[in-house]
RNA sequence: CGGUCUGUAGCUCAGUUGGCAGAGCAGCUGACUCUUAAUCAGCGGGUCCAGGGUUCGAAUCCCUGCAGACCGACCA
C-alpha cells in the first residue's frame, strides 16, 4: 500500500517507527518485560508512610498524555486499570544527551503506544498515585490512532459507541471503555461458579461431538458441512442432550457440559447463530429436585457477582432469591387469558387462537397452538423468575409422561425478564415411548414443520438397554450472562458476535492500472482521486485528469516528477 | 421482509432559506518542571456513503442504490 491512501495520522506514525529504528530503538524488542506490579496494587496498596512500591516495574498502553516543558504526566492502562507516570526530563536523560526525553517520549510515541517504565510510587500536589518514571522502554509503537475517550467527573466525553464498530474492533472496545472488559470478566465469573457447584456435587464436566450425523435434541434448522473423507453430510449440533443422556445410560451418575451450539436461523437482540448452552444430566432425579437445583444454582451465581440476590436489569430490578414461583402452563394461560384450555381438542384450540388474534397455520399441531398462546399472551409477563411447569405432551418428545395427567410432561422452563432462561425434563426413558414421540414427528416434518426433529435410531437403542429416571436441565449462557449483567443484546456478552462481513472496496489491482502504463508512483494518486477502476479512467477528459494529479502533487507535496499531457492521454485511452 | 432514523476530518458531532466545509478532541510547530477533559499561541487535515436528477449554484431538495441503528414480522 502505498503512504498516499493512509491517512495524515497514520503516515506521521510510520514516520516516527521509522525515526525510532534510526535512532536505534527497535519498536517492536523481543525480550520479555518483567513487570512486578499492577495499577490496581498499586492503587489499592500503596502507603506514602510504609514506602512501598519504591522500585516499581510496570507496562503498559498510553491513553493520555499532558507535557509541559521538561516535565510530563501520562496515563497508562495495564489489563487492571489506568495509572498515572510522572516523566521528568533530566532523571530519564541523567546526560547531556536529552533525546529520549526531548524527541522519543515528547515527538515519536502517541496515545496508544505500550511502553514499560521503572521507578518509584508518589503521590502528586494534586494528590494522584502515580509512578515517578526512572527508565522508560518502548515495548510496541502502534501505528493507528485509537479513538480518545476522555472522561471528567463521570462524565464521558467523546465516547466510542457506535455498536457496529465495537462488535467488528471489539479489541479497541476493550481497550477505551473499561467497563466492556467488566461484563466478559463476569461471564467467566458465571460460568466457573456453576462449574464449582457441579464439581462439589460430583458431577463430571464431559465433552460430545459438535459435528453430528444426526442433529437432535431440540427443534431448530441446523448447519450443515460435509465429511470428504466418509462422503456423509454432518450438522452441527443445535444441542448435545442426546449424546449427554447416553453417558447417563453407560453408568455416570451426573453429566454436564458448557456447549457451543449453532442453529442457522434469524439474528437480533437476542439470537446469534452459535451460543452456549449448559446442559446437565442427573440419574435417579425428577423435575422437582431440578427445579430446587436450579434454584439454588441461579442464586449462586448472582450472590458470587453482586453480593446479592437483587440484580438491576435495565429500569427493572430482579430478584433471585429463593424460591421462584412455580405456575402450570395451563394456569398461566388461563391467568392472562381467561381462558381454560385444558382437555380441548385441536380444532378447540384453533378457535382459541383465532379469538385472540394469534396467527396459525395448517403445520401447526396441538403442542405448537397452545404454545403460541402461552408465547404470545404470557410469556412477556414473567418479569421475576418463574418456572413454568407441566408442558402439553406434543411439544416435549424427549420428556417423560406426567406422573397424574397423561396429556401433559413433567418438563418446566425457567422465564425472567420475560424470556426463557432454562428448559428442563423428568427425561424420557421409555424407549418404546420414545420411538413412538419421534414418529410423531417424523409426522409433523412431513406436514411441514421444518424444524421438527429428526429421529435418532441409536439413542433409542441406547434406551433399550435402559436409562435410570433422570433429570435434565439446559440454560442459555449468553441469556444468564446479560441478565447478570443488565445488558440487553447479546452482542454485548459475546466477545465476537456474527457479523455481516465487511463491505470491502471492490477495485483493481496496481497491476491493471500499471498495463495501461501508469508509473506505480502514480496509481495511489488515482485512487485517491476516486477511481478504483481502470474502468472508470475511460470515461473521463484526459486534460482534466492531468490538471487534476499535477495539481494533488503539488498540494501534497508529494515530489513526483508530473507526467506529461500526452502520457496521461495515452494511460485514458 | 415492513416502518422510523442515521451516514460530514483519525474520533464525537454541528451545518440556518440551496450560496466559499465547521467545532471540540486527536495530529503538527512552538512555549511551559506536579498536570489531570492541563493551559497558551499558531498550523494542517474532507470522495460531505455511492450514482443519477432539479438548479446559475446541492452536504442541504428529489429518485435509486449501499451500509448501519432502532422498532416490528419471521425464526427458539
Amino acid at each position: 500500500m502505498s503512504n498516499i491512501e493512509l491517512s495524515e495520522q497514520e503516515i506521521i506514525r510510520r514516520n516516527s517507527l521509522n525515526r525510532l529504528r534510526e535512532l536505534g530503538i527497535n519498536p517492536y524488542p523481543a525480550e520479555m518485560y518483567n513487570v512486578n506490579a499492577t495499577a490496581k496494587e498499586i492503587k489499592e496498596q500503596f502507603d506514602s508512610e510504609k514506602g512501598n512500591f519504591q522500585d516499581v516495574t510496570f507496562a503498559g498502553r498510553i491513553m493520555s498524555r499532558r507535557i509541559m516543558g521538561k516535565a510530563s504526566f501520562a496515563g497508562l492502562q495495564d489489563s487492571t486499570g489506568r495509572i498515572q507516570i510522572y516523566v521528568n526530563r533530566d532523571e530519564i536523560c541523567p546526560g547531556e544527551d536529552k533525546t529520549l526525553y526531548n524527541e522519543v517520549f515528547k515527538k515519536l510515541l502517541d496515545i496508544g503506544d505500550i511502553i514499560g517504565v521503572k521507578g518509584f510510587v508518589f503521590v502528586t500536589q494534586m494528590g494522584e498515585i502515580s509512578i515517578h518514571v526512572k527508565e522508560l522502554t518502548v515495548l510496541s509503537k502502534s501505528i493507528r490512532p485509537l479513538p480518545v475517550v476522555k472522561e471528567k467527573d463521570g462524565k464521558v466525553f467523546d465516547a466510542f459507541t457506535d455498536p457496529e464498530q465495537r462488535y467488528r474492533q471489539r479489541y479497541v472496545d476493550l481497550i477505551v471503555n473499561p467497563q466492556v472488559k467488566d461484563v466478559f470478566v463476569n461471564r467467566t465469573k458465571i460460568i466457573n461458579t456453576m462449574r464449582e457447584l457441579f464439581n462439589e456435587r460430583g458431577y463430571l464436566e464431559v465433552e460430545t461431538p459438535i459435528l453430528q450425523p444426526i442433529p437432535g435434541g431440540a427443534a431448530a434448522r441446523p448447519f450443515t458441512t460435509h465429511h470428504n473423507a466418509l462422503n456423509i453430510p454432518l450438522y452441527l449440533r443445535i444441542a448435545n442432550e442426546l449424546y449427554l443422556k447416553r453417558l447417563i445410560v453407560g453408568g455416570f451418575d451426573g453429566v454436564y457440559e458448557f456447549a457451543k451450539d449453532f442453529r442457522n436461523e434469524g439474528m437480533d437482540r437476542t439470537h446469534n447463530p452459535e451460543f452456549t448452552v449448559m446442559e446437565i444430566y442427573v440419574a435417579y432425579k425428577d423435575y422437582h429436585w431440578m427445579m430446587d437445583f436450579t434454584e439454588e444454582m441461579i442464586e449462586r451465581v448472582a450472590l458470587a457477582l453482586h453480593g446479592t440476590t437483587k440484580v438491576q436489569l435495565g429500569d427493572k430490578e430482579i430478584d433471585f432469591k429463593r424460591p421462584f414461583k412455580r405456575v402450570t402452563m395451563y394456569d398461566a394461560i388461563q391467568e392472562y387469558t381467561g381462558i381454560d384450555i385444558s382437555g380441548m381438542d385441536e380444532e378447540q384450540l384453533r378457535g382459541v387462537c383465532k379469538d385472540l388474534d394469534i396467527e396459525v397455520d395448517p403445520t401447526m399441531g396441538k403442542g405448537k397452538l397452545i404454545d403460541e398462546i402461552f408465547g404470545e399472551k404470557c410469556e412477556g409477563n414473567y418479569i421475576q423468575p418463574t418456572f413454568i411447569i407441566d408442558y402439553p405432551k406434543e411439544m416435549s418428545p424427549l420428556c417423560k409422561k406426567h406422573r397424574n395427567n397423561p396429556d401433559l410432561t413433567e418438563r418446566f422452563e425457567l422465564m425472567v425478564n420475560g424470556k426463557e432462561l432454562c428448559n428442563a425434563y423428568s427425561e424420557l426413558n421409555d424407549p418404546i415411548d420414545q420411538l413412538e414421540r419421534f414418529q410423531e414427528q417424523l409426522k409433523l416434518s412431513e406436514k411441514g414443520d421444518d424444524e421438527a426433529m429428526y429421529i435418532d435410531m441409536d439413542f433409542v437403542r441406547s434406551l433399550e438397554y435402559a436409562m435410570p429416571p433422570t433429570s435434565g436441565m439446559g440454560i442459555g449462557i449468553d441469556r444468564l450472562t446479560m441478565l447478570m449483567t443488565d445488558n440487553l443484546s447479546i452482542q454485548d456478552v459475546l466477545l465476537f458476535p456474527q457479523m455481516k462481513p465487511e463491505k470491502k472496496s471492490e477495485g483493481d489491482s496496481d497491476g491493471k492500472f500499471e498495463e495501461l502504463g501508469i508509473p506505480t508512483d502514480w496509481v495511489g494518486v488515482i485512487r485517491k482521486m476516486g477511481f478504483t477502476k481502470v474502468e472508470q479512467l475511460k470515461e473521463i477528459k484526459p486534460g482534466k485528469l492531468f490538471n487534476d494529479l499535477c495539481g494533488y502533487n503539488k498540494k501534497n507535496k508529494l515530489g513526483l516528477t508530473n507526467p506529461s499531457a500526452d502520457e496521461v492521454k495515452q494511460w485514458v485511452n
